[in-house]
DNA sequence: ATGCAGCTTCCCAGCATGGGAAGGTCAAGA
DNA sequence: TCTTGACCTTCCCATGCTGGGAAGCTGCAT
């Protein structure tokens, strides 16, 4: 399979397979003589799980020990489960900081007139 | 004032300032005759300004538009209430994407045994 | 055989930030 | 006065993830 129907059936673009096997997140193709990446369909399913992975926010690096571990047929759940919740802590502040700017900004929008006059709380806040 | 008193003074590292300068952010910083940088109480505002309107979460480009507005003495509140409003809702569907993700996570890991055995439905659901 | 689609590598760009090297400047203390 | 150390200057590199594009090779269909 070349890597633009690999790209089509995990969803991951060329471009980023090619990135992600340059930095060792998956491993390196097999190549046909022509030097054409060559995937199977076992890479394939790697590629739909590092997608996956992604969509739910996992940095690159967490995903190469998720990778790991489900490789491995003898993987303790423990390890797994350790790394997701310690994404989702890591998630729940980004939110709970996002939250913040978003409450601050309505505040501060819903003080604003919003029409041809200078006068803006907004600008008040940040000049302070 | 030196480039690292402006920093102290604005809470904006000096690294960062000299970015915002070559961007042009900001504007040029007088020089010195020593070709050292020459900060007016005047720019540390600016950078101050510059900082509070990071930790809300603004891009630097957004940034730019808001100095603009806070150096105009007639513009319309209209037009700061229409950038912070845009920037919400940008952190809104940010932090739903977000928290999708971790409800996500928090049920997979709630599901999973977290033992030294190998079944893992957080797995399951990656490599689906 | 010719052309086009698809592959290869390599470089560049962005966001915002920090690290560090090589060299110039300033102020304080011996 | 000279040295020293803190601070400044520019320049390049790296991060993490992604896309754009150039130059050149391959493979298939007409």
């Amino acid at each position: 399979m070349n890597i633009g129907e690999a790209a089509k059936a995990s969803g991951v673009s060329a471009k980023m397979i090619r990135y992600y096997e340059s930095v060792g997140l998956i491993r390196a193709a097999d190549r046909k003589q022509s030097n054409y990446r060559d995937f199977a369909e076992r890479d394939v399913n790697e590629l739909r799980f590092l997608r996956r992975a992604r969509t739910l926010g996992f940095s690159v690096e967490e995903i190469a020990k998720l990778l790991e571990l489900w490789r491995d047929r003898a993987r303790p759940s423990r390890e797994v489960k350790a790394i997701a919740l310690r994404h989702v802590t890591n998630l729940d502040a980004r939110i709970a900081e996002m939250q913040a700017m978003a409450d601050t900004l309505r505040h501060l929008a819903h003080a604003c007139a919003g029409d041809h006059r200078p006068d803006c709380p907004i600008l008040g806040d940040l000049g302070r």
